[in-house]
DNA sequence: GCTTAAAACTTTAGCCTTGAAGTATACAGG
DNA sequence: CCTGTATACTTCAAGGCTAAAGTTTTAAGC
């Protein structure tokens, strides 16, 4: 009888721990390269995009609450980054009529201008960054990712 | 005959760009989340874990520069985050013998003692975020993940 | 009308991050 | 030895991020 060597299986816990690296990683590694592309040929960040991207969706602008809503970061967050976009000239702020606490943020035609091209190059880089994933790949791996969801409760 | 209304097929670079905020919603979603954990129940932070974790894998400690590589960041942000270390003392620089120069970062035994905890229950934490994902989905994924590598020439 | 609470935003302190500049040390060639 | 260059690290400036505190305005209850 030949005895077959049965490594002990891995927990499942520690499996998640290494997917967790791995994913980790793999977005790290791809937002790192965005970032560096952004500055490099653009002089603009992921975060300033980001925020362009928002405001391009919606021509009439946004409050900034409705922007740290959309954007899942701190109020205090956009605050600062809509000032940058504002000194650059990309975006302004228009009060709110009746509601003098209110803010809108607009994007300039400048900015819609520049958003567009950069839009356009950000869409062309993740297609040369995924190359590696077919439709199939990416349709399963978008399922996978989507099966995550819903777990941040009890701590 | 029956005429079906047939969609015009996405473009794969539509596809991939849908993938890629996909990612990162789930990334940041969990790493938020962990970020969050981190510092309300044990007053720390992610980069601080991850310098501790790298640390406690060389018991005799790391030159600054070894984690810096190690961990991809830059090795001014090492120092930052080995002085605060330093400060909790959870952690100590030693300087290399042979060159003065170089300085050695080691857990201090306190630093030790708290790390064994928090990684244990970091992996608790995974496990309860990724629970949406049995063995068989997270060897996929991971598999995946793994096609994404390799692409970041040709900029 | 007054008071109080809620909402919208900004400001602040602290941490993380980078790239670039600065300091000290090591080393190699002459 | 001396000089230049490379290495190891720290410091700095700027941006991004958060939670918490602060300001102004709105709205609700009485």
């Amino acid at each position: 009888m030949i005895s077959v060597q049965k490594r002990a299986p891995e927990p499942m816990s520690k499996t998640r721990l290494r997917l967790w690296l791995k994913l980790l990683k793999t977005s790290s590694r791809i937002e790192t390269e965005l970032r560096r592309r952004m500055r490099i040929q653009y002089g603009t960040t992921l975060p300033r995009f980001d925020v362009m991207a928002a405001l391009s969706r919606h021509t009439s602008g946004l409050k900034m609450s409705t922007l740290s809503n959309l954007l899942r970061v701190s109020n205090g967050n956009v605050t600062g980054i809509v000032d940058r976009l504002t000194e650059e000239g990309h975006a302004l702020r228009v009060s709110m009529p009746g509601d003098r606490r209110a803010q809108i943020a607009v994007l300039t035609p400048a900015g819609r201008a520049s958003f567009a091209k950069l839009a356009a190059t950000h869409e062309a880089w993740l297609d040369q960054l995924l190359q590696g994933l077919d439709a199939d790949d990416a349709a399963t791996l978008h399922a996978l990712l989507g099966k995550t969801e819903g777990e941040i409760d009890a701590e």
